[in-house]
Order: C-alpha cells, then sequence, then structure tokens
RNA sequence: GGGAGCAUAGCUCAGCUGGGAGAGCAUCUGCCUUACAAGCAGAGGGUCAUAGGUUCGAGCCCUAUUGUUCCCACCA
C-alpha cells in the first residue's frame, strides 16, 4: 500500500490533469479513489442485483494472492511461466510401525500446513496404509492417509501430500475429505508466527531452512531438478501464492450459456472466425470469477457489515444502519475488479439504468474493435453482462486485432524495455503516419512488428500526397470554383476518373468485409502510381496551355483529389483533413462528406483500355531509353507504327513530355533500320538515334523478347486447347485468356516484323 | 496434455469466393524533369517450408511431416 501511494503521489497529479482535459469527474482524494458516478451507479445496481438473483456470493475459497501487490487475482490475471525448480522426494513414517511413506514435492516449505497425505484409491502399493496415520516430519503433527482419485498412480511415487490452504487442488481433496485447512503464511508470503522457528522468513528462506531441517531429521530421501508451471501476478510478477480466504465470487454457469449461445446463433459474431473457439474454449470451462481485490482504486464494494452482530446487507446506499441492532455499518474495505466495472461500458457509458436516450439509441452497438489479448478480459464481460442487464447482445461484430510487437518480433514490455512511446512517435512522424504504418497492408489478427522503417515509409506517403495538393492549389486560378465534374472530358480524364471509380467500388467492398489492410494499400497504390505518377504529370502540359483544357484538367484534378481524400480519410484522418478545408474553402468538416461509392457513370470501359496502350508505349520507350543509357536531355523523334492512328495522334504531346519526344509521326507502316525500336501490343516505337544502335546486339535483344512473347503463347494456346479447362472454365475467364492470347500474338508479328527489318 | 496462428523476394509483410506471384524497405543504373531527392525513371531478385492428394487448373482446398510463435490446462 505503502508503494501505491508514493506512485501516486508522483504520477497522481500528471493523471488528475489529463482526466480533468477529458472532462471526468473523477475525484483523486487521498481516502479513496471514487470512480466517476454514473459508471459507480450502475455497478452498485448490477451487483445489488446479481446479489439478490444469488449471481453474487461471498466465501471463503482458495484464490489467487499476490504477497506483493497484497490482493486477490482472478484466474485471467494468472500468468503461467516455466521455471527450474526441484522436485525433494521426502518420507513420512507410518505411526506405530517402521514404514515410510515416500512423497515428493516441489514446495516443502508448505509441509507446516499438511493435513493428509493421498493415494489414489486403486493403487495396489498403499492401500493398506490408506486410514493410516502418518507423522508429519518436523512439526510432528498425526495426519492421516486418505485415498482420492485426484492422485495419479504413475507420477512421481504416486503419493501426494495434501495442504489444504496452499494449493488449489489440495484445497478440494481436503473439501472432500473434511481436513483441517491450516494456513502457515501471511499475508506477504511470511511464515505465521505459529511456527516459531521458521516466523517471518519469506517462503523462499523457509525452505531452505526447512530442507535443511528436513535432511538433519532423515525425512529428506533426494532432490531431483524439475521445471514445472509457476503462476505469476501480471501486474507484478511475482509468483501467485494460492491462499485461503473470504472474497466475493461471481457465480458464472448461468451467465455464460446465453453468452455461448449468442455466438453459436450467430447474434455476435468474431472477425475472424477463428477467434471464436478462444471465446467458446473459455465459456465452457468457465469457474466462479473472484471479484473482491484488496487494493484501493476502484469501485467499493456495495457491502455493509455490522461488527456487532455480525450481520451483512447489500445496498445501493452509501450508509448503512444493521437492520437487528440498528448499529452503524462499515462497508466491506475491498474494491471491485476493473474489469466488473468495465464489462458495464456498453450501457453503463450511456446512462444505464436510466432508460436514457442515448441507451436507447446506442445500444447494442455494432463493432467492437480490440486485441485477441482482451477477449477474456473484457470481450466475453461485456457480453454476458449485456445479455444479463439488457437482454441483447452490446454488439453484433468482434473486430480482433494482432498485438504490436517489436523489430524482433517481442512483445513490449516494461521489463524488456522494448516499448515505444506513440506520443513520440507523432512528434517525430506524426498521428497520421503512425495511424497508416498499423493499418496498411494488415490482416486482422495477425501481429505486427513495428519498425520504424514503415513509419517512415507512411511519412513520406502523407508528404506524396500533401505535395500533390500543393501542386493542385498552386495551378488553381483565384476565382476557383468547385462545380464537380466538368461534362467534356478528354481520354485521361475519362480514364482515371473511371479507375477512380473502381478504386471507390473496391475499397468499400473490402470495407464491408473489414479488410482495412487491403483497402489502405489499394488507396495508397492509387494516390501515388496513379494519380500523382500519372495522372499529374498528364495534366502539365494542359494547364501550361490554358483554356479550356486546362478548365476541364483543374476540375478533375480537384474532383478526385476530393474523392482521394475521402477515401483516405478513416486512415489518415488529420492530413486528409487538413487539404480538404483548404481545397473546398468550406467550413464542413469532411467526416460530413459523402463517402465514395461506385457510380455507373464514372465507368469508362473503352477508354481506360485505350489509354492504357498509351501509357504502355511510354513506358516500353523509356525501358529502352534506359537500357541505351539516353539521358532524358538528349530529346529525340519518335516514329510511331500502329493500327490506333488516331489514339496515339491524339497523344504527342505526352510522348514528348513523358518519353523525351521532339515530336512525333504516327503511320499504318515504317520501314525503318537504325533505330532504336520499342514493342507494345498495339505499337511498334522507332527512335532513330542511329549511332545507338548495334544491330547484333539489337537481334539478340529481339530474340530475347521473341523467347518471353513465345513462353506466353505457349502458355496460353496450351490452356486454350485443352478441353478440359474449356467445358469447365467460367466463359468470362475464356475469353480473358482469348484477349490475352491475341495480345501475346500481335506482339509477336511485331517483333518478327522487327527482326526481320534488321536482317 | 489440448487448441490456434505462422512458414511467400535479402528484410518486414500483403495475396479477396482456387484462374500465369505483389508492395514497402534494401540492392543496382540513370536523372536536381518548376508538387515532391522523404523524389522521378528503369532493373535485378521467389521450386510460395517438405511430401502426397483433390481439380481442366493449387500460394490458396484436403492429409501427413518439419520448423516456429502464441493461447489454454490443477499433474503434486
Amino acid at each position: 500500500m505503502e508503494r501505491a501511494w508514493a506512485w501516486k503521489e508522483k504520477f497522481g497529479g500528471r493523471i488528475v490533469e489529463q482526466l480533468k482535459k477529458l472532462g471526468s469527474s473523477c475525484d483523486w482524494s487521498r481516502e479513496r479513489f471514487t470512480m466517476d458516478e454514473g459508471c459507480s451507479k450502475a455497478v452498485k445496481e448490477v451487483f445489488v442485483k446479481y446479489y439478490e438473483k444469488g449471481l453474487i456470493y461471498r466465501g471463503e475459497r482458495i484464490i489467487n494472492w499476490c504477497p506483493h501487490c497484497k490482493t486477490s487475482l482472478s484466474d485471467a490475471e494468472v500468468e503461467y511461466e516455466d521455471q527450474a525448480g526441484h522436485f525433494w522426494h521426502l518420507r513420512y513414517k507410518v505411526k506405530d510401525s517402521d514404514e515410510y511413506l515416500e512423497l515428493a514435492t516441489t514446495r516443502p516449505e508448505t509441509l507446516l500446513g499438511d493435513t493428509a497425505v493421498a493415494v489414489n484409491p486403486n493403487d495396489e502399493r498403499y492401500k493398506h496404509l490408506v486410514g493410516k496415520t502418518l507423522i508429519l516430519p518436523l512439526v510432528h503433527r498425526e495426519i492421516p492417509v486418505v485415498a482420492d482419485d485426484y492422485v495419479e498412480m504413475e507420477f512421481g511415487t504416486g503419493v501426494v501430500k495434501i495442504t489444504p490452504a496452499h494449493d488449489p487442488n489440495d484445497f478440494e481433496v481436503g473439501q472432500r475429505h473434511n481436513l483441517p485447512i491450516i494456513n502457515v503464511m501471511t499475508d506477504d508470503a511470511k511464515i505465521t508466527d505459529d511456527y516459531p522457528k521458521y516466523a517471518g522468513m519469506d517462503r523462499y528462506e523457509a525452505r531452505k531452512a526447512i530442507v535443511a531441517d528436513l535432511e538433519a531429521e532423515g525425512a529428506l530421501v533426494k532432490i531431483e531438478d524439475y521445471s514445472h508451471n509457476v503462476g505469476t501476478c501480471y501486474r507484478c510478477g511475482t509468483t501467485v501464492e494460492p491462499k485461503v480466504s473470504t472474497q466475493w465470487f461471481v457465480k458464472m454457469k448461468p451467465l455464460a450459456q446465453p453468452a455461448i449461445d449468442a455466438v453459436k446463433n450467430g447474434k455476435t459474431k468474431f472477425v475472424p472466425e477463428r477467434f471464436d473457439k478462444i471465446y467458446f474454449h473459455w465459456l465452457d470451462n468457465i469457474r466462479d470469477w473472484c471479484i473482491s481485490r484488496q487494493i484501493w482504486w476502484g469501485h467499493q464494494i456495495p457491502a455493509f457489515y455490522c461488527d456487532d452482530c455480525g450481520e451483512m446487507i447489500v445496498t445501493k446506499e452509501d450508509k448503512a444502519v444493521c437492520p437487528k441492532c440498528g448499529k452503524e455499518m462499515r462497508q466491506d474495505p475491498d474494491t471491485l475488479d476493473t474489469w466488473f466495472s468495465s464489462a458495464l461500458w456498453p450501457f453503463s457509458t450511456l446512462g444505464w439504468p436510466e432508460n436514457t436516450e442515448d441507451l436507447k439509441y446506442f445500444y447494442p452497438t455494432n463493432t467492437l474493435v480490440t486485441g485477441y489479448d482482451i477477449i477474456f478480459f473484457w470481450v466475453i464481460r461485456m457480453m454476458f453482462s449485456g445479455l444479463e442487464n439488457m437482454g441483447e447482445v452490446p454488439f453484433d461484430t468482434v473486430l480482433i486485432h494482432g498485438l504490436v510487437r517489436d523489430e524482433q518480433g517481442r512483445k513490449m514490455s516494461k521489463s524488456l524495455g522494448n516499448g515505444i512511446d506513440p506520443l513520440e512517435v507523432i512528434d517525430q512522424y506524426g498521428a497520421d503516419a503512425l495511424r497508416f504504418m498499423l493499418a496498411n497492408g494488415n490482416s486482422p489478427g495477425n501481429d505486427m512488428r513495428y519498425s520504424d522503417d514503415k513509419v517512415k515509409a507512411a511519412r513520406n506517403f502523407a508528404n506524396k500526397l500533401w505535395n500533390a495538393s500543393r501542386f493542385i492549389m498552386m495551378n488553381l486560378p483565384e476565382n476557383f470554383e468547385i462545380k464537380g465534374l466538368p461534362d467534356e472530358l478528354t481520354l485521361e480524364d475519362k480514364w482515371i476518373v473511371s479507375k477512380f471509380n473502381t478504386l471507390a467500388k473496391e475499397v468499400n467492398e473490402n470495407l464491408d468485409k473489414y479488410e482495412l489492410g487491403v483497402s489502405a494499400a489499394k488507396i495508397y497504390d492509387f494516390i501515388w502510381d496513379v494519380y500523382c505518377d500519372w495522372y499529374i504529370e498528364l495534366t502539365k502540359p494542359r494547364i501550361a496551355e490554358g483554356g479550356k483544357t486546362a478548365e476541364t484538367a483543374q476540375a478533375v484534378l480537384v474532383w478526385v483529389m476530393q474523392g482521394m481524400l475521402k477515401l483516405l480519410h478513416p486512415f489518415m484522418p488529420y492530413i486528409t483533413e487538413e487539404i480538404w478545408q483548404v481545397l473546398t474553402n468550406e467550413s464542413g468538416s469532411i467526416m460530413l462528406s459523402a463517402f465514395p461509392v461506385f457510380e455507373e457513370k464514372y465507368s469508362f470501359t473503352k477508354e481506360e483500355e485505350d489509354f492504357t496502350k498509351i501509357i504502355d508505349a511510354i513506358k516500353a520507350v523509356r525501358a529502352r531509353r534506359t537500357e541505351m543509357n539516353v539521358p532524358p536531355s538528349v530529346k529525340a523523334k519518335i516514329f510511331i507504327e500502329t493500327q490506333n492512328k488516331e489514339l496515339f495522334e491524339g497523344c504527342g504531346i505526352f510522348f514528348e513530355k513523358l518519353a523525351s519526344a521532339s515530336e512525333i509521326e504516327v503511320a499504318d507502316e515504317y520501314k525503318i533500320e537504325d533505330a532504336v525500336t520499342a514493342v507494345t501490343d498495339s505499337a511498334r516505337l522507332f527512335i532513330p538515334l542511329e549511332q545507338l544502335v548495334d544491330k547484333e546486339k539489337e537481334i539478340a535483344r529481339l530474340e530475347k523478347e521473341k523467347a518471353k512473347v513465345q513462353k506466353d503463347i505457349d502458355f496460353l494456346s496450351g490452356k486454350l486447347n485443352n478441353q478440359g479447362f474449356l467445358a469447365k472454365a467460367p466463359e468470362q475467364l475464356i475469353n480473358a485468356e482469348k484477349a490475352k492470347l491475341a495480345k501475346a500474338e500481335e506482339k509477336m508479328a511485331k517483333i518478327e516484323q522487327s527482326m526481320a527489318a534488321m536482317k
């Protein structure tokens, strides 16, 4: 407790400040940390209701006790870890006999509290000893040998010492055989004064002393190395000490069943689905929930005791008078497990038990987003609390995400010091970058590694978008008015509008399926590769030209930008809002604008296809030039041989700006030797840079390309000659493969033509 | 002991109801081209862990195996 106070002195001020900023009514008094009033009301309401229904009871049970925090822990708060330990083989003497019974234990110090020794009822080796009395070493107490199924004959010596006060199983054996419970440890896990020789010793010190004494007494047979599972406190890591004490419990079986049914019936579903297994497994094996805590923060248990007559009542009132003797009663000093109040969150935050407007509107809600490590603590408890108190599930979908690990894949933890401070990352790269990095390319439920490089990439993306918006705004006229998409669009306008339309469609589909990572990646690709790398470049000559074509380009730039901002907004809220506000010159938030959806009228399939031919040709020219080491500053005329004369003629300017052409010429056929050539499925492009052309090399290159295209043709025609494929594959696919084959064959013809000319 | 996930380019990871393998980073080559060098244009790099099976067709579905991570469980 002292440590807790010290902690509060140190950090309390800062936390209170933060809470005040958030508008919390928390009262940080020295006496007790009282929780938000509305929340307290709901907690009391539920506690009293459960108590009256018999769902809450107080009783003596063996619970997990943390000797460091000095509080009980629920089963979910105990973390198990493998620890190297020992197996001490001891022998207990049978009373009035020379016989000894050998047993093994990992915790010899609990011997002080032994009240029996157990064997399996079917174990022939020990049958004759059941019912006999043993002399407990050191203590020299007489204890019985009992028979219990819990003991496994094959394990160890098949004999177990029973310490009901310090082991959950022993406790149960003790209940079955009416054994006394002897507590040998204090709240901080030191030996009690009942054993003067060891009194005040810590449990591990006592272990050493007791083992030494056992050896001296001849009761120690041997020591083996042994590794076993030890429960530790999730908060401080101290080894948990099972302890018998009086605590409050929630009876779980009746609450669990409706929660199981709700998921089985699909009222609530997990995304990804596999997490319902974890949910079911936990609920199927549920045990009563220990809800009382011996800590000072939290809701105080609304139970009152009469110190005179021992009467106990449970009430929502803050004070109580004993109904029997009229004396003022004392409230239970314990607090509730924080998850008890958190479990009520879906409705207690909405004003329940009052039937408020908020409650009516927001309960049940749709989607809960949380990590898989929180399923036991929170999700399950919200489920059964909602069903019990509201009669309805609290949400229809639970979207589970993974954990963020460190760069080496380790869980971030205080003890390792490998955690990151999000505020520092935000200072360095921005909140949008961090948020986008967490979403981009992730699949639900999978863990991810945090790395600076990923945040940097996201920061660069934000920067890219920022610069794109800067470009637009630099190039808008003073009096620019947003009027939506113009009626007359150019080829490349239709190309990007159509591509954006498809993007909107896919993003909506992905979001509906909770594929956040996929949608983020698609938006990223569109903004960077389609909008910035192509469309912006395409508008530059038009803007330079001015007039009608510039106006149209400006309008399209803005229209697509607005759409992109909206799609990206859930992933990068700040930068999109900022650009939106400036660009639209509106005070309205982007959050209030309609999210883009697919619209048939924005679908321009033919133009998309056509413009792709231009892009392919430009890329082919660029690649050829790079290959020949021609710097962009060296311009050259491009002769384009194509069946799509009109299309290419209209796009000459793009070849000039994006493919270093000085000018272009288009014709059905060219007979040009001594030129660098590039071939696509719709055109042959000649760049007359004679001095660079090495005929032999060129033929070799064409050979290589030919082989590649031939491979495609073989593959596709093989597929299309396969009767099984033709009979069973969907028609759409067959047509697509045919189209691909046609393109490949066209390209092949062009390559062959070029080679023939060379030779 | 029970259950789940993962294994794909040098690294970190995507890959929707099965239809010729993708991104970012890193590497290599050119570019300061007036939004952006935190950038632009090119390029290289993969027997999709292994072995079977289903299918016209498998990274994806089924079975087994190996490696790895995690969760649950009272073996003294």
